[in-house]
DNA sequence: ATAGTTAGCGTATTTTTTACGTTAACTTTG
DNA sequence: CAAAGTTAACGTAAAAAATACGCTAACTAT
């Protein structure tokens, strides 16, 4: 316990929205938080994957070791997007309790970092994940969360939104190869609106990053499309390009 | 000095990048900082307008009172864009020196939340803030600045060219009268491009928000311009219905 | 064999962007 | 006081991007 005192800074933290895609879904990482109610008994709860930080620990570093530790995810990219630093935001008894137990001091204020991510589900990951109690939830079906984590998560999901309006962020979210409509399925899921197939399908294959395989889908009720994948040395390359205007 | 350590939170602080205009250039705020050099002589350099918090003080409430504070300037939205919590970003043994002396505190770290502000410079305004040992220079001349002042700078520039895209930032940054050729100079010194003037007057006259005066410019060695003005109702119901969308 | 489904290509129309021509209205200069 | 210089303000034509659909191909389930 006191080796926790002396390690960890207690006004600052890190939380991760993590966002992935499966069958047609965008879903959120949330973890399990257990305590003690009111009557002794142990109950369980949701938050998002975060920590306190440690003393002398930077936090792009302290993202990325904390979802590690909480869901067994490394080598995520983990990305700022927003600050919560209201002083009231711990104000709610169990979440003032719930600091108390889990770190032996008593925390009212912390500033927290909020970062996203965006990753594949593939199956290795998502055993990692349900180990260490954490899971994927139907970004619509989101269940009260610790804090002001459903605060985060919305500011969150509002900036992933914002972002794929700039880059294709599929590279991320969507598997080694893909066909044209798995793709467009990410984007309405994410955008919440339906696509016109077609123009979808005209506007994507613009872009010169996606290149098609020589391969079809098979097993599927109807005409098998052909898979795709993201080329992203071409990506990181036009990206340079355009981002050598801004500064 | 007592005092001061029972109130300041040494771990956050809040920095502020205020973007101005005048004479068809942007303009940044940055104050004097003083100190002793190694000979014991007072010397001054410069930093952005920032200060460690309070305790218990919410980060926008002190973001806008230390720009208070240090320059004069109240009643200015300010908007966060970014964090900074490197632990390496205090090193310098004159930066750790000034902290020592104006706060009586050991302080080796400390997470700063970056705000950023755009004000038209108006009269009364820009007194306030020399007064006050603020200076408004010129973007393209900003000189060296304490700690990491300079990345933040350059990152709130960033920010405020991504922004223009999206919204008409002239509101903040412009007299309540202009004409449509200073309004394209805003956008021409913030973007650090020429545009096309008959195109961009197509273009920005097009919105509903821009309303024509009858009103011209005098004592000009050419045609005169008319003078426009933003109406505020109009633009804010529109931010309103479009960002009805995104969530 | 047929119905149901999505893939994949195409076309026509509208909207937006880009490039540039021209006259108007003012001051400065010689 | 005429000519030169400057920016305002409107316009037009062409190119590019976005939108709205039509249609055939290729597969499976019944």
């Amino acid at each position: 316990m006191y080796e926790t005192v002396r390690t960890i800074n207690p006004h600052l933290s890190v939380d991760c929205v993590i966002f992935g895609f499966s069958k047609s879904q965008l879903k959120i990482l949330i973890i399990e938080r257990e305590y003690k109610n009111e009557y002794g008994e142990y109950e369980t709860d949701y938050k998002l994957p975060g920590d306190l930080i440690h003393i002398n620990e930077d936090l792009d570093k302290a993202a990325s070791r904390t979802l590690k530790e909480l869901t067994g995810l490394s080598n995520i990219f983990l990305k700022p997007f927003a600050l919560f630093g209201q002083p009231d935001r711990i104000s709610r008894k169990i979440d003032v309790d719930w600091l108390h137990t889990t770190t032996g001091m008593k925390i009212m204020r912390v500033v927290t970092a909020a970062y996203y991510a965006l990753i594949n589900i593939s199956e290795s990951k998502s055993e990692f994940a349900v180990k260490n109690n954490a899971h994927w939830i139907d970004m619509n079906k989101v269940p009260p969360l610790a804090f002001d984590h459903e605060e985060i998560f919305r500011q969150g999901l509002n900036h992933l939104r914002q972002i794929l309006r700039i880059e294709p962020i599929g590279i991320e979210l969507l598997p080694e190869k893909f066909t044209i409509r798995e793709l467009q399925s990410l984007y309405e899921a994410i955008l919440g609106i339906e696509l016109d197939n077609r123009n979808f399908r005209k506007k994507v294959l613009k872009s010169s990053y996606l290149i098609q395989l020589n391969e079809k889908q098979t097993g599927v009720a109807h005409k098998p499309a052909y898979y795709y994948r993201f080329d992203r040395n071409i990506y990181e390359a036009l990206k340079k390009e355009n981002l050598g205007f801004s500064f």
